[in-house]
DNA sequence: TCATTGATCAACTGATCTGTTGAATAAGAT
DNA sequence: ATCTTATTCAACAGATCAGTTGATCAATGA
């Protein structure tokens, strides 16, 4: 699987409420499925479906451990999101930044750090 | 629409590549729906209809500007969602860390940076 | 007023997604 | 061997999604 197809399915993978609350649960430690299906008024198939979800967009591993498979969070998936969205974000602020400056300094037309107007 | 809807709503629009590809292109400024339908080998139906998801999803507003509707990107909800990454993310490194140093203090139990065996 | 430009709405199709139930597998425990 | 625990697989139903075509609306220009 490329890295394009791990990023769509990672971002996908977070919109869902009980990826995200399995995420934060494995943000304290690893956890078997069942223990992650404990809070959820699902069944343990559908807790199952979402932790593949996950694995196969990247964000968490499997170990074995008897007839356990503990679930592991991995970081390094979640830092390629945020450094993908950062990317565009700090550009757009960098971009707003240098155009205040230059409306800032044409004296003639005043503005209120939107560009659109003035 | 609540906060969390909004988060899962943005989350899954950067699944998309195509949306994705709209907020690089936003990222350097406001655009029109024909502009941003431009590149792509879809319908303009098709586009707009993304772009509908991208403001579902508080990634995006929109102006009016005669018969054109501008699209601007929102940065504050693209931070939401680093914020949102971030604080698990850290979480976890922070508790890798400490278990690290607790490990490294009991010499009688070696160990390779990962908890799960030893 | 009529035509043009920019964009949206409505209805439809095929594909994908989330959940279910029931059966199967894999590894221990007795 | 058998039983139990942990988990997955298979098949299905209902919902949602991305794309299409064709019609409509809103604003401007001739």
């Amino acid at each position: 699987m490329d890295t394009e197809e791990r990023l769509n399915r990672a971002f996908v993978a977070l919109g869902d409420p009980v990826r995200r609350a399995i995420i934060a649960r494995l943000s304290r430690g690893p956890a078997t499925v069942n223990e992650l299906a404990e809070p959820f008024d699902i069944t343990l198939q559908a807790v199952s479906k979402h932790i593949q979800v996950l694995e196969q967009a990247g964000l968490v591993t499997r170990t074995r451990d008897a007839q356990r498979r503990p679930v592991h969070l991995e970081p390094a998936q979640l830092e390629r999101l945020t450094a993908w969205i950062d990317r565009y974000r700090l550009e757009m602020e960098r971009r707003y930044r240098s155009l205040d400056a230059l409306l800032a300094s044409a004296p003639d037309a005043p503005h209120d750090s939107k560009e659109k107007e003035s």
